[in-house]
DNA sequence: TCTGTTTATGTAAACGTTTACCTTGACTTT
DNA sequence: AAAGTCAAGGTAAACGTTTACATAAACAGA
């Protein structure tokens, strides 16, 4: 691998004049400058970035925190992340199942000139260790007590509570409600906003209508919607079903139609996530959108922001989040009980 | 940011010593190396990741180079290789939209230790430098022509067969291709599989049965099936769709619903890719299984062996693909005519 | 007591850049 | 012609590590 050594030895030049050629910086003549072009170009010479990173402190890489890999949102997150940071002259390196504790150390590795965090646990020692580090970082959603660190998150909670209120509101008072790992930050949001909208308009909340899947089931989100609707409806009524993830939905619709339920005739259904997909589903799929693009980009604007410029403000974004209506959605049936 | 030399010096010890004591390398006391642990903790001190791998050589970064990141499998892809990664202590970086011939710069700028490349262009040129480079790589599928480089590729062309080998079988002779991006190697490659099928059963192909769908076009996946369906359907007779992806098979599935055809009574229907949701879908939908998850695993192991033993046998691997059979796939009905 | 071996630690070079500062020579100004 | 300015390019330190080699002390064997 040629260095730029070999390249100023070969240019019968020294190696300063090598580097501001090839950085374009300070003085040099067209004549040296095409000559040390060439040979460069010769020796195949390729600067080697991780001594240029030493020198400058600069890496031009950000990383990004991801803990729930599989979940729903994440290739768009990534994909919006990547487009703003790629434009920006960043790249962008995954660090999968990284606790909180663990970002002190990866931000002041050296590695990287900023970090976005998503999904992570709420540490508070964690945290402090990583505001000492003195280095950028935003936080993408999450379950964050203070004030004073970046923040953009979606706002779940009012996604289950709209969802909820909006079927209280068409008649329905049993509203199945099958939720995905409990761990999570975002399911929890959700059920506070269901039982909320519950409590809001006097409605009582019955025992086997809260479908926990645990934190580490083996079933895919499909299946624990499918698995969900065949165990409740032997043992209650329900007119109505609300989910964490456009997923469960999918599996739930199933179960409903091997019950012979007609969907949204005796069963209305809302989803979570908006895939792409579910506006071309049988019956298209009610769900929530939540705005990821948008999280993605300002998350990386922020952080761009705040390594290029150095302005130290403290940014919140608390975005809000849509009710697409769509063909799952009707009046709760007159007649009572599951009709098969 | 306290460095290895502020460590020695409070602990009053050389910096040789102490790059020993945590790198748990060469001889010290017990004694000295609780007092260097219990300073580098005092001061916070973490390793500079950039200067070691200046010195060492090594990143332990891999870089994977991906063009069409919207594409349906690059999310388990990405994180089958993740896990592979992080198992062996590498750390994953996303390279978005480099053309093969940036691949050699990439490789021999110092960043990474190996390079995994997907779906790339095939520039002889761009390969024979990036040979040249030295550096460890695998390409997971695409159109390479050289035999003395490592790939794990995908039969798409088989699955392209099989799919509507299977279709004739069930006396289907009017089979609707609606295909993907026509830049995408893979979408070239099943449309071979069915052309051959087509062929070997002395099946005319004939004109508007063929939709392709232009290589930048603004409409989501499911869009271009459900205008495909909805524009040909008036022009021509077919009793069976194949595509190049389950979320077009989705945009087929609710056109043709709209126009009152029952599936798969009247169109019987195969996607590819099978999406987790496709099992749930109603009617469920036939679709060719890729082995995605094998390919980002096999891919990255051979990669980390190179480096690791720098064992130079060139790989090469061609994985099979399955026609995984559902409810969208019958026997072509009697009647003639679209029904409507 | 001398020699040889082992152990703990220090010294300094090296990895490949960037850049502050210095030198040289040419040109301008008076 | 002296002094000043400027352009072009060189010298060498620095970034934060690792590691080959040197050194000194401790100890063993004779």
């Amino acid at each position: 691998m040629a260095t730029i050594k070999d390249v100023a030895k070969n240019a019968g030049v020294s190696i300063a004049t090598v580097s501001r050629i090839l950085n374009k910086k300070g003085k040099y003549t067209g004549e040296t400058e095409k000559k040390v072009l060439r040979i460069a170009g010769d020796l195949g010479y390729t600067a080697n970035l991780t001594a240029k990173s030493l020198k400058t402190g600069l890496t031009g890489t950000i990383g990004i925190v991801i803990n729930e890999f599989h979940l729903l949102h994440y290739p768009l997150l990534l994909s919006t992340v990547l487009n703003v940071l790629s434009k920006q002259g960043f790249t962008l390196e995954i660090i999968l199942n990284a606790r909180l504790s663990e970002c002190a150390l990866l931000l002041s590795g050296g590695r990287f000139d900023g970090l976005l965090i998503t999904d992570t646990d709420n540490d508070a020692g964690a945290l402090r260790s990583l505001i000492q580090t003195g280095g950028d970082f935003v936080f993408l959603g999450g379950d964050i007590d203070r004030e004073d660190v970046n923040l953009v998150e979606i706002d779940y909670f009012q996604g289950g509570y709209l969802a909820a209120k909006r079927l209280i509101s068409l008649g329905h008072t049993e509203i199945l409600f099958i939720e995905d790992n409990e761990d999570l930050f975002y399911t929890r949001e959700i059920k506070r906003g269901y039982l909320l909208a519950l409590d809001e308009n006097g409605i009582q909340y019955k025992e086997p209508l809260i479908i926990r899947s645990g934190n580490r089931t083996p079933f895919s989100r499909e299946m624990i919607g499918f698995n969900a609707v065949n165990n409740v409806i032997e043992e209650a009524y329900f007119s109505a079903i609300l989910t964490t993830d456009d997923k469960i939905a999918y599996g739930a619709l199933r179960a409903s139609r091997e019950e012979s339920l007609k969907i949204p005739a005796n069963i209305s259904i809302i989803g979570f996530g908006n895939m792409s997909t579910s506006e071309y589903l049988y019956p298209q799929l009610t769900t929530i959108e939540i705005p990821v693009s948008q999280m993605g980009e300002l998350g990386a604007e922020i952080l761009i922001n705040n390594i290029k410029r150095k302005d130290n403000i403290v940014k919140r974004v608390k975005l809000k989040i849509q009710l697409i209506e769509r063909e799952s959605l009707v009046k709760k049936p007159t007649r009572q009980g599951n009709v098969k």
